[in-house]
DNA sequence: TGATTCCCCCTTACGTTGTAAGGTGAACCA
DNA sequence: TGGTTCACCTTACAACGTAAGGGGGAATCA
Protein backbone atom coordinates (compact mmCIF):
# COMPACT_ATOMS: atom_id res chain seq x y z
CA UNK A 1 0.00 0.00 0.00
CA UNK A 2 1.49 3.18 -0.93
CA UNK A 3 5.42 4.23 -0.77
CA UNK A 4 7.01 3.21 2.70
CA UNK A 5 7.51 6.53 3.48
CA UNK A 6 10.01 7.12 7.02
CA UNK A 7 8.35 9.91 9.24
CA UNK A 8 10.85 13.36 9.94
CA UNK A 9 11.02 16.29 12.13
CA UNK A 10 9.56 18.73 9.15
CA UNK A 11 6.30 16.09 8.39
CA UNK A 12 5.28 15.94 11.85
CA UNK A 13 5.83 19.48 11.88
CA UNK A 14 3.56 20.35 8.77
CA UNK A 15 1.01 18.23 10.63
CA UNK A 16 1.31 19.72 13.79
CA UNK A 17 0.81 23.11 11.97
CA UNK A 18 -2.47 21.51 10.56
CA UNK A 19 -3.75 19.98 13.08
CA UNK A 20 -3.98 22.97 15.06
CA UNK A 21 -4.84 25.34 11.73
CA UNK A 22 -8.37 22.20 11.73
CA UNK A 23 -9.18 21.33 15.48
CA UNK A 24 -7.39 24.18 17.42
CA UNK A 25 -4.62 24.29 20.19
CA UNK A 26 -6.13 22.44 22.83
CA UNK A 27 -5.87 19.11 20.31
CA UNK A 28 -2.34 19.11 19.93
CA UNK A 29 -1.38 16.24 21.66
CA UNK A 30 1.29 13.50 21.18
CA UNK A 31 -1.49 10.71 20.67
CA UNK A 32 -3.56 12.49 18.24
CA UNK A 33 -0.54 14.26 16.30
CA UNK A 34 0.75 10.44 15.98
CA UNK A 35 -2.74 9.40 15.09
CA UNK A 36 -2.87 11.99 12.04
CA UNK A 37 -0.05 10.51 11.14
CA UNK A 38 -0.94 6.53 10.90
CA UNK A 39 1.67 5.66 13.79
CA UNK A 40 1.68 5.70 17.53
CA UNK A 41 2.26 8.23 20.01
CA UNK A 42 6.15 7.17 21.17
CA UNK A 43 7.21 7.50 17.78
CA UNK A 44 7.31 11.06 17.80
CA UNK A 45 10.11 10.90 20.33
CA UNK A 46 12.32 9.46 17.87
CA UNK A 47 11.92 12.69 15.83
CA UNK A 48 11.76 15.30 18.72
CA UNK A 49 12.94 15.11 22.38
CA UNK A 50 9.74 16.33 24.20
CA UNK A 51 7.10 18.26 23.76
CA UNK A 52 7.92 21.80 24.11
CA UNK A 53 10.60 21.12 21.52
CA UNK A 54 7.62 20.26 19.27
CA UNK A 55 5.44 23.69 20.26
CA UNK A 56 9.09 25.10 19.70
CA UNK A 57 9.06 23.68 16.13
CA UNK A 58 5.41 24.54 15.25
CA UNK A 59 6.33 28.85 16.10
CA UNK A 60 9.41 28.22 14.01
CA UNK A 61 7.12 26.26 11.04
CA UNK A 62 4.67 29.34 11.17
CA UNK A 63 7.23 32.31 11.27
CA UNK A 64 9.20 30.46 8.51
CA UNK A 65 5.88 31.58 6.44
CA UNK A 66 7.24 35.36 7.21
CA UNK A 67 9.72 36.19 4.16
CA UNK A 68 11.56 39.15 4.72
CA UNK A 69 11.00 41.88 2.04
CA UNK A 70 14.30 43.19 0.06
CA UNK A 71 15.02 46.06 0.82
CA UNK A 72 14.42 48.85 -1.74
CA UNK A 73 16.02 52.36 -1.67
CA UNK A 74 12.56 54.09 -0.78
CA UNK A 75 10.99 55.41 2.48
CA UNK A 76 11.82 53.21 5.21
CA UNK A 77 8.20 53.79 6.79
CA UNK A 78 6.79 52.19 3.62
CA UNK A 79 9.14 49.46 3.66
CA UNK A 80 8.44 48.44 7.25
CA UNK A 81 4.47 48.97 7.19
CA UNK A 82 4.72 46.73 3.97
CA UNK A 83 6.71 44.26 5.72
CA UNK A 84 4.77 43.81 8.99
CA UNK A 85 1.37 43.86 6.89
CA UNK A 86 2.53 40.37 5.15
CA UNK A 87 3.73 39.50 8.31
CA UNK A 88 0.31 39.65 9.85
CA UNK A 89 -1.19 37.93 6.90
CA UNK A 90 0.54 34.65 8.00
CA UNK A 91 -0.53 35.40 11.24
CA UNK A 92 -4.54 35.85 10.10
CA UNK A 93 -3.73 32.20 8.48
CA UNK A 94 -3.08 30.72 12.24
CA UNK A 95 -4.96 32.65 14.36
CA UNK A 96 -4.10 30.36 17.40
CA UNK A 97 0.09 31.42 16.80
CA UNK A 98 0.25 34.76 17.97
CA UNK A 99 -0.49 33.28 21.94
CA UNK A 100 1.95 30.21 21.34
CA UNK A 101 4.91 32.64 20.33
CA UNK A 102 3.99 34.79 23.38
CA UNK A 103 3.89 31.69 25.36
CA UNK A 104 7.18 30.34 23.96
CA UNK A 105 10.44 30.68 26.18
CA UNK A 106 12.96 31.07 23.54
CA UNK A 107 13.08 33.13 20.66
CA UNK A 108 14.35 30.62 17.19
CA UNK A 109 17.27 32.28 15.50
CA UNK A 110 15.39 32.78 12.17
CA UNK A 111 13.36 35.47 13.60
CA UNK A 112 17.37 37.00 15.07
CA UNK A 113 18.25 37.08 11.13
CA UNK A 114 14.25 38.50 10.82
CA UNK A 115 15.12 41.43 12.79
CA UNK A 116 18.34 42.10 11.68
CA UNK A 117 16.96 42.94 8.62
CA UNK A 118 14.58 45.65 10.35
CA UNK A 119 17.66 47.09 12.30
CA UNK A 120 19.47 47.40 8.65
CA UNK A 121 16.73 49.31 7.32
CA UNK A 122 16.25 51.81 10.11
CA UNK A 123 19.94 52.67 10.11
CA UNK A 124 20.31 52.71 6.61
CA UNK A 125 17.33 55.48 6.83
CA UNK A 126 19.91 57.39 9.35
CA UNK A 127 18.49 55.96 12.13
CA UNK A 128 21.44 55.77 15.53
CA UNK A 129 21.67 52.32 16.62
CA UNK A 130 20.36 54.16 19.97
CA UNK A 131 17.50 54.59 18.49
CA UNK A 132 16.92 52.03 16.22
CA UNK A 133 16.98 49.53 19.45
CA UNK A 134 14.21 51.93 21.09
CA UNK A 135 11.99 51.55 17.81
CA UNK A 136 12.73 47.53 18.13
CA UNK A 137 10.99 47.29 21.61
CA UNK A 138 8.69 50.19 20.46
CA UNK A 139 7.25 47.82 17.90
CA UNK A 140 6.79 44.83 19.97
CA UNK A 141 5.60 42.32 18.15
CA UNK A 142 4.30 44.24 14.85
CA UNK A 143 7.36 43.08 13.22
CA UNK A 144 5.71 39.49 13.34
CA UNK A 145 2.29 40.50 12.11
CA UNK A 146 0.50 41.26 15.75
CA UNK A 147 -0.15 43.27 18.39
CA UNK A 148 -1.37 41.69 21.79
CA UNK A 149 -4.34 43.34 22.45
CA UNK A 150 -6.49 42.89 25.87
CA UNK A 151 -9.81 42.84 24.05
CA UNK A 152 -9.79 39.84 21.75
CA UNK A 153 -11.76 40.41 18.63
CA UNK A 154 -14.25 37.45 20.07
CA UNK A 155 -14.33 38.98 23.65
CA UNK A 156 -14.90 42.46 23.01
CA UNK A 157 -16.98 43.44 20.16
CA UNK A 158 -19.49 40.61 19.30
CA UNK A 159 -20.41 39.72 23.03
CA UNK A 160 -21.46 43.73 23.86
CA UNK A 161 -25.02 43.91 23.39
CA UNK A 162 -26.74 40.38 21.94
CA UNK A 163 -27.65 38.55 25.18
CA UNK A 164 -27.98 41.11 27.84
CA UNK A 165 -30.98 42.33 29.07
CA UNK A 166 -32.29 45.73 29.15
CA UNK A 167 -31.72 46.55 32.75
CA UNK A 168 -28.25 44.74 32.72
CA UNK A 169 -27.51 47.14 29.70
CA UNK A 170 -28.71 50.06 31.66
CA UNK A 171 -26.47 49.18 34.70
CA UNK A 172 -23.63 49.06 32.63
CA UNK A 173 -23.99 52.30 30.58
CA UNK A 174 -24.03 53.93 34.39
CA UNK A 175 -21.24 51.87 35.51
CA UNK A 176 -19.43 53.11 32.33
CA UNK A 177 -20.82 56.21 31.08
CA UNK A 178 -17.64 56.45 28.71
CA UNK A 179 -17.74 53.64 27.21
CA UNK A 180 -21.18 53.33 26.50
CA UNK A 181 -20.89 56.88 24.71
CA UNK A 182 -17.87 55.21 22.49
CA UNK A 183 -19.63 52.27 21.52
CA UNK A 184 -22.49 54.23 20.66
CA UNK A 185 -20.45 57.11 19.00
CA UNK A 186 -18.58 54.67 16.85
CA UNK A 187 -21.49 52.36 15.89
CA UNK A 188 -23.05 55.83 14.57
CA UNK A 189 -20.60 57.09 12.71
CA UNK A 190 -19.29 53.61 11.03
CA UNK A 191 -22.52 52.78 8.77
CA UNK A 192 -20.65 51.88 5.77
CA UNK A 193 -17.85 49.29 5.30
CA UNK A 194 -16.66 48.28 8.46
CA UNK A 195 -17.49 45.33 9.46
CA UNK A 196 -18.11 45.00 13.06
CA UNK A 197 -17.37 48.08 15.45
CA UNK A 198 -13.63 47.19 16.12
CA UNK A 199 -11.72 46.66 12.45
CA UNK A 200 -8.94 44.90 13.95
CA UNK A 201 -7.16 45.24 10.39
CA UNK A 202 -7.57 49.09 10.71
CA UNK A 203 -6.64 49.31 14.91
CA UNK A 204 -3.52 47.65 13.64
CA UNK A 205 -2.55 50.34 10.65
CA UNK A 206 -3.28 52.48 13.09
CA UNK A 207 -1.12 51.91 15.76
CA UNK A 208 2.01 51.08 13.17
CA UNK A 209 1.41 54.25 11.35
CA UNK A 210 1.42 56.15 14.89
CA UNK A 211 4.70 54.43 16.07
CA UNK A 212 6.14 54.84 11.89
CA UNK A 213 5.58 58.23 12.73
CA UNK A 214 6.87 59.35 15.74
CA UNK A 215 10.11 57.13 15.03
CA UNK A 216 10.45 59.65 12.10
CA UNK A 217 9.73 62.47 14.11
CA UNK A 218 12.97 61.70 16.37
CA UNK A 219 15.10 60.54 13.82
CA UNK A 220 15.21 63.84 11.69
CA UNK A 221 15.07 65.50 15.28
CA UNK A 222 18.96 64.65 15.94
CA UNK B 1 -6.35 24.10 65.81
CA UNK B 2 -7.15 27.62 66.27
CA UNK B 3 -10.27 28.28 65.61
CA UNK B 4 -12.84 26.92 62.19
CA UNK B 5 -12.02 28.86 59.55
CA UNK B 6 -13.87 27.92 56.45
CA UNK B 7 -12.80 28.20 53.18
CA UNK B 8 -13.91 31.03 51.15
CA UNK B 9 -13.84 32.14 47.20
CA UNK B 10 -11.02 35.10 47.84
CA UNK B 11 -9.47 32.72 50.31
CA UNK B 12 -8.54 30.15 47.76
CA UNK B 13 -7.78 32.79 45.40
CA UNK B 14 -5.37 34.99 47.94
CA UNK B 15 -3.83 31.62 48.23
CA UNK B 16 -3.29 30.81 44.66
CA UNK B 17 -1.77 34.19 43.85
CA UNK B 18 0.40 33.66 46.30
CA UNK B 19 1.33 29.88 45.41
CA UNK B 20 2.36 31.24 41.75
CA UNK B 21 4.34 34.05 43.36
CA UNK B 22 6.31 31.99 44.90
CA UNK B 23 6.64 28.59 42.99
CA UNK B 24 5.25 29.63 39.52
CA UNK B 25 2.51 29.34 37.43
CA UNK B 26 2.67 25.45 36.52
CA UNK B 27 2.82 24.91 40.32
CA UNK B 28 -0.83 25.97 40.16
CA UNK B 29 -2.42 22.84 40.21
CA UNK B 30 -5.72 21.96 42.12
CA UNK B 31 -3.90 19.31 44.30
CA UNK B 32 -0.88 21.53 45.58
CA UNK B 33 -3.25 24.45 45.91
CA UNK B 34 -5.59 22.31 48.42
CA UNK B 35 -2.40 21.30 50.21
CA UNK B 36 -1.38 24.80 50.65
CA UNK B 37 -4.86 25.54 52.32
CA UNK B 38 -4.83 22.41 54.14
CA UNK B 39 -7.68 20.87 52.63
CA UNK B 40 -8.29 18.17 49.87
CA UNK B 41 -8.29 18.88 46.28
CA UNK B 42 -12.23 17.99 45.43
CA UNK B 43 -13.30 20.97 48.49
CA UNK B 44 -12.11 23.88 46.21
CA UNK B 45 -14.54 22.79 43.83
CA UNK B 46 -17.41 23.94 46.46
CA UNK B 47 -16.10 27.72 45.92
CA UNK B 48 -15.02 27.23 41.97
CA UNK B 49 -16.52 25.70 39.77
CA UNK B 50 -13.54 25.12 38.24
CA UNK B 51 -10.10 25.46 37.27
CA UNK B 52 -10.73 27.69 34.57
CA UNK B 53 -12.44 29.83 37.18
CA UNK B 54 -9.64 29.48 39.51
CA UNK B 55 -7.02 31.01 36.83
CA UNK B 56 -10.11 33.91 35.65
CA UNK B 57 -10.29 34.54 39.41
CA UNK B 58 -6.55 34.23 39.85
CA UNK B 59 -6.44 37.43 37.15
CA UNK B 60 -8.97 39.43 38.37
CA UNK B 61 -7.08 39.50 41.84
CA UNK B 62 -4.43 41.04 40.30
CA UNK B 63 -5.63 43.39 38.24
CA UNK B 64 -7.69 44.44 41.32
CA UNK B 65 -4.27 45.29 42.75
CA UNK B 66 -4.22 48.43 39.83
CA UNK B 67 -5.89 51.45 41.19
CA UNK B 68 -7.71 54.21 39.33
CA UNK B 69 -6.03 57.64 39.83
CA UNK B 70 -8.65 60.25 40.56
CA UNK B 71 -9.14 62.40 37.69
CA UNK B 72 -6.49 66.13 37.96
CA UNK B 73 -7.17 69.01 35.71
CA UNK B 74 -3.99 68.52 34.73
CA UNK B 75 -1.94 67.20 31.06
CA UNK B 76 -3.66 63.90 30.05
CA UNK B 77 -0.45 62.50 29.14
CA UNK B 78 1.40 63.09 32.47
CA UNK B 79 -2.62 61.59 34.03
CA UNK B 80 -2.05 58.75 32.28
CA UNK B 81 1.01 58.19 32.22
CA UNK B 82 1.10 58.29 35.93
CA UNK B 83 -1.61 55.44 35.67
CA UNK B 84 0.29 53.44 33.55
CA UNK B 85 3.19 53.27 35.30
CA UNK B 86 1.53 52.50 38.41
CA UNK B 87 -0.23 49.75 36.69
CA UNK B 88 3.29 48.58 36.00
CA UNK B 89 4.44 48.33 38.93
CA UNK B 90 1.76 46.04 40.02
CA UNK B 91 3.07 43.67 37.47
CA UNK B 92 6.29 43.63 38.23
CA UNK B 93 4.98 42.75 41.10
CA UNK B 94 3.63 39.43 39.58
CA UNK B 95 5.77 38.89 36.28
CA UNK B 96 3.64 35.54 35.17
CA UNK B 97 0.48 37.97 35.31
CA UNK B 98 1.15 38.87 31.46
CA UNK B 99 1.41 35.79 30.32
CA UNK B 100 -1.80 34.81 32.25
CA UNK B 101 -3.90 37.80 31.46
CA UNK B 102 -2.64 37.11 27.80
CA UNK B 103 -4.28 33.74 27.91
CA UNK B 104 -7.11 34.38 29.46
CA UNK B 105 -10.20 34.58 26.98
CA UNK B 106 -12.43 37.14 29.11
CA UNK B 107 -12.41 40.20 30.37
CA UNK B 108 -13.12 40.68 33.83
CA UNK B 109 -15.61 43.41 34.28
CA UNK B 110 -13.48 45.33 36.64
CA UNK B 111 -11.08 45.76 33.76
CA UNK B 112 -14.17 47.63 31.52
CA UNK B 113 -14.66 50.03 34.31
CA UNK B 114 -10.76 51.27 34.37
CA UNK B 115 -10.82 51.30 31.07
CA UNK B 116 -14.18 53.81 31.12
CA UNK B 117 -11.92 55.67 33.67
CA UNK B 118 -8.89 56.17 30.58
CA UNK B 119 -11.40 57.25 28.14
CA UNK B 120 -13.16 59.65 30.37
CA UNK B 121 -9.48 61.42 30.43
CA UNK B 122 -9.15 61.07 26.95
CA UNK B 123 -12.42 62.70 25.99
CA UNK B 124 -12.02 65.54 28.58
CA UNK B 125 -8.63 66.28 26.72
CA UNK B 126 -10.33 66.98 23.58
CA UNK B 127 -10.57 63.95 21.99
CA UNK B 128 -13.24 62.55 19.84
CA UNK B 129 -14.56 59.35 20.79
CA UNK B 130 -13.62 57.89 17.49
CA UNK B 131 -9.76 59.11 18.18
CA UNK B 132 -10.39 57.68 21.71
CA UNK B 133 -11.47 54.34 20.53
CA UNK B 134 -8.45 54.17 18.14
CA UNK B 135 -5.72 55.50 21.40
CA UNK B 136 -7.39 52.23 23.44
CA UNK B 137 -5.78 49.61 20.53
CA UNK B 138 -3.20 51.73 20.39
CA UNK B 139 -2.40 51.43 24.09
CA UNK B 140 -2.69 47.67 23.96
CA UNK B 141 -1.87 46.11 27.17
CA UNK B 142 -0.02 49.27 29.05
CA UNK B 143 -3.27 50.38 30.55
CA UNK B 144 -2.55 47.21 32.38
CA UNK B 145 1.26 47.61 33.05
CA UNK B 146 2.96 45.91 30.38
CA UNK B 147 3.50 45.46 27.09
CA UNK B 148 3.84 42.58 25.18
CA UNK B 149 7.15 41.83 23.36
CA UNK B 150 8.72 39.21 21.82
CA UNK B 151 12.24 39.27 23.65
CA UNK B 152 11.39 38.60 26.91
CA UNK B 153 13.85 39.90 29.35
CA UNK B 154 15.07 36.94 30.21
CA UNK B 155 15.53 35.16 26.26
CA UNK B 156 17.29 38.60 24.80
CA UNK B 157 19.78 40.65 26.81
CA UNK B 158 21.28 37.92 29.05
CA UNK B 159 21.87 35.12 26.99
CA UNK B 160 23.55 36.87 23.90
CA UNK B 161 27.58 36.18 25.13
CA UNK B 162 27.74 33.89 28.33
CA UNK B 163 27.60 30.92 26.97
CA UNK B 164 28.63 31.43 23.28
CA UNK B 165 32.00 30.04 21.41
CA UNK B 166 33.75 31.84 20.18
CA UNK B 167 33.19 30.65 16.62
CA UNK B 168 29.67 31.22 16.90
CA UNK B 169 29.97 34.07 18.04
CA UNK B 170 31.54 34.76 14.71
CA UNK B 171 29.36 33.31 12.47
CA UNK B 172 26.46 35.12 14.54
CA UNK B 173 28.00 38.19 13.63
CA UNK B 174 27.70 37.50 10.03
CA UNK B 175 24.89 36.31 10.01
CA UNK B 176 23.09 39.29 11.60
CA UNK B 177 25.55 42.36 11.40
CA UNK B 178 23.39 44.90 12.12
CA UNK B 179 22.17 43.40 15.42
CA UNK B 180 25.55 42.62 16.00
CA UNK B 181 26.66 46.09 15.33
CA UNK B 182 23.53 47.45 17.26
CA UNK B 183 24.29 45.42 20.69
CA UNK B 184 27.95 46.70 20.38
CA UNK B 185 26.94 50.12 20.33
CA UNK B 186 24.54 50.35 23.12
CA UNK B 187 27.03 48.14 25.47
CA UNK B 188 29.30 50.91 24.66
CA UNK B 189 28.10 53.99 24.93
CA UNK B 190 25.91 52.58 28.43
CA UNK B 191 28.51 52.66 31.14
CA UNK B 192 26.56 54.50 33.43
CA UNK B 193 23.41 53.56 35.22
CA UNK B 194 21.35 50.90 32.87
CA UNK B 195 21.75 47.45 33.97
CA UNK B 196 21.82 45.25 31.71
CA UNK B 197 21.70 45.83 27.89
CA UNK B 198 17.77 46.21 27.33
CA UNK B 199 16.32 48.22 30.18
CA UNK B 200 12.88 47.14 30.09
CA UNK B 201 11.53 50.07 32.35
CA UNK B 202 12.97 52.56 30.20
CA UNK B 203 11.76 50.48 27.38
CA UNK B 204 7.90 50.98 28.64
CA UNK B 205 8.58 54.47 29.31
CA UNK B 206 9.81 54.97 25.68
CA UNK B 207 7.40 53.64 24.05
CA UNK B 208 4.93 55.34 26.07
CA UNK B 209 5.60 58.46 25.77
CA UNK B 210 6.11 57.76 21.72
CA UNK B 211 2.25 56.65 21.78
CA UNK B 212 0.83 59.43 24.20
CA UNK B 213 3.18 62.44 22.07
CA UNK B 214 1.57 60.90 18.40
CA UNK B 215 -1.76 61.12 19.91
CA UNK B 216 -1.75 64.33 21.25
CA UNK B 217 -0.31 65.75 18.24
CA UNK B 218 -3.52 64.10 16.46
CA UNK B 219 -5.48 65.37 19.04
CA UNK B 220 -4.71 68.97 18.12
CA UNK B 221 -4.64 68.50 14.62
CA UNK B 222 -8.36 68.26 14.47
C1' DT C 1 -36.02 18.08 72.32
C1' DG C 2 -35.73 15.57 68.12
C1' DA C 3 -35.84 15.70 63.17
C1' DT C 4 -34.42 17.91 59.04
C1' DT C 5 -31.78 20.54 56.16
C1' DC C 6 -27.86 22.70 54.58
C1' DC C 7 -23.08 23.72 54.49
C1' DC C 8 -18.51 22.29 53.85
C1' DC C 9 -15.29 19.00 53.18
C1' DC C 10 -13.95 14.18 52.14
C1' DT C 11 -13.05 9.56 49.53
C1' DT C 12 -12.93 7.13 45.48
C1' DA C 13 -12.45 6.63 40.75
C1' DC C 14 -12.08 7.71 35.71
C1' DG C 15 -10.15 9.37 31.53
C1' DT C 16 -6.42 11.99 29.52
C1' DT C 17 -2.01 13.87 29.47
C1' DG C 18 3.34 13.64 28.69
C1' DT C 19 6.87 10.37 28.68
C1' DA C 20 10.47 6.69 30.81
C1' DA C 21 11.92 1.91 29.69
C1' DG C 22 12.57 -1.42 26.82
C1' DG C 23 11.12 -4.57 22.87
C1' DT C 24 10.78 -5.82 17.65
C1' DG C 25 11.35 -6.39 12.85
C1' DA C 26 13.52 -4.66 8.62
C1' DA C 27 17.55 -2.83 6.37
C1' DC C 28 22.26 -2.56 5.98
C1' DC C 29 27.05 -3.39 6.49
C1' DA C 30 31.03 -6.50 7.88
C1' DT D 1 25.99 -14.79 8.12
C1' DG D 2 25.91 -12.10 12.21
C1' DG D 3 25.82 -7.77 14.33
C1' DT D 4 24.47 -2.84 14.25
C1' DT D 5 21.46 0.73 13.38
C1' DC D 6 17.15 2.65 12.27
C1' DA D 7 12.25 3.56 12.94
C1' DC D 8 8.47 2.30 15.19
C1' DC D 9 5.84 -0.24 18.84
C1' DT D 10 4.01 -1.98 23.58
C1' DT D 11 3.62 -1.37 28.21
C1' DA D 12 3.42 1.30 32.22
C1' DC D 13 3.46 5.25 35.41
C1' DA D 14 2.74 9.61 37.77
C1' DA D 15 0.16 13.74 37.63
C1' DC D 16 -3.55 16.25 35.98
C1' DG D 17 -8.75 18.01 36.12
C1' DT D 18 -12.98 16.54 37.77
C1' DA D 19 -17.61 13.52 38.00
C1' DA D 20 -20.18 11.03 41.66
C1' DG D 21 -21.53 10.52 45.87
C1' DG D 22 -20.66 10.09 51.14
C1' DG D 23 -20.47 12.06 55.92
C1' DG D 24 -20.47 14.87 59.85
C1' DG D 25 -21.37 19.00 62.31
C1' DA D 26 -23.97 23.21 62.76
C1' DA D 27 -28.16 25.58 62.02
C1' DT D 28 -33.01 25.59 61.57
C1' DC D 29 -37.56 24.19 62.29
C1' DA D 30 -41.38 21.11 64.48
Amino acid sequence: MATRNPLSRDRVLAAAVALVDRDGLPALTMRRLAADLGVEAMSLYYHLPAKKALLDGVVETVLSEIRALPADGGDWRRHLREQFLLARRVMLRHPWAPGLIASSTSVPPTVYAYYDGIVGTLVAAGFSYHLAHRALHAFGSMPLGFAQEIFSPAAAGGDFEPEAAEAELAAMAEAMPHITAMVASEIHDAGEATLGWCDSQTEFEFTLDLLLNGLEQLRVAV
